[in-house]
DNA sequence: CATATGAGTGACTGTACACTCACTCACCCC
DNA sequence: GGGGTGAGTGAGTGTACAGTCACTCATATG
């Protein structure tokens, strides 16, 4: 144990990190809006050490959205997990509310909002594909539930998504409340 | 250019024929991935006289949006008119088939989830807000449907842009197909 | 014809950004 | 203590792009 002002890590340890800071630097201001100096900045290190970390930006892009998706998954475990009982409706619907507390600080969230809208980028579309696959087989095989309950799921996250990137919630109007009802907000 | 070539028009009539074209070219960029210079060659315009049109690029954006989003609505419109009854539930299947028929060439489909995307600049935001509060009314009034049956279709709405986004309807696997089940895709 | 008005552009400016490279320095093993 | 390996950086490079401006030219009207 140096005593000294030793910062320095390996590459492998520090890569993970980089990965969780470009989460919510990409989730900020999405692909193209957001440059590798800010995930630096995020990160402590300089951006050529990024850019040394994960060779192109696009790769930076798709390990923070793998990142995010992993979370997603593991959330929806620890909700199945604690649900009431091991009925599929009752299951999927704790999955719901855990999804719904993970995204209260909306990172996660914007960052599958923003990879949406590069996925004609391969690599990202890539990536997001097999991320909603996790997230779809799990949430099947975990529930147990019909594909039509799974996919209800699924949609309802998708206008959970909308709801919050469009700043819904706070729209007192009709059609507004109309379209948040029923759906969990942080608090 | 010639002077010969140049066909003058007057800047009002030549506005939403630049409209029309940044919606097709930021469908395809998104906000930050799609230039001025794009939209003025689709347009046959120089840049300069695009950003005389439109005073900003935001501008540009949340007129594309706002043409998006009229058309949207048209056809929803269309799609009831020719529904086979006033039936709440089968005018609101109407307007689906109609919507699914309107986004086959995804133009409109992908401004839509770019729009999302950059939803936190505050004049695009507004933009998307005004435009989906148009779509929830015309949807809810025209079919005479409930709050849940209204919810619902938009929620299925938000689910078929994820299919479409993310390429879903291309994948043999039970977890894809699911997703995709009773979406109703371009031929 | 003379002059005004407005369409439309070429050339430019300032800036921002992804990625590179030569380098420094910390740590480890002898 | 000396040399090798790899962490980490400062200073660039090339490029792309939003927005500006002085200008040309077409048309309209007296």
């Amino acid at each position: 144990m140096s005593p000294r002002s030793s910062i320095l890590s390996t590459a492998d340890a520090r890569r993970p990190l980089v990965a969780a800071s470009a989460v919510t630097a990409f989730a900020r201001g999405g692909y193209h809006g957001t440059t590798i100096a800010v995930v630096a900045r995020d990160s402590g290190i300089s951006p050529a050490y990024v850019s040394k970390l994960f060779p192109t930006k696009e790769r930076l892009f798709v390990a923070a959205l793998e990142e995010c998706m992993t979370r997603v998954v593991e959330a929806l475990e620890r909700g199945a997990d604690a649900a009431s009982s091991q009925d599929p409706d009752v299951v999927l619907d704790a999955m719901g509310d855990a999804y719904a507390h993970l995204i209260a600080d909306r990172a996660l969230l914007m960052l599958q909002v923003h990879a949406q809208s590069v996925a004609d980028v391969p690599e990202i579309g890539a990536a997001l594909r097999a991320g909603l696959e996790s997230v779809t087989t799990f949430a099947k095989s975990r529930s147990g539930a019909s594909d039509a309950a799974v996919q209800r799921f699924m949609a309802y996250g998708q206008l959970c998504h909308l709801i919050v990137t469009a700043g819904i919630e706070q729209i007192p109007a009709h059609w507004a409340t109309l379209l948040s009802d029923g759906i969990t907000h942080p608090g």
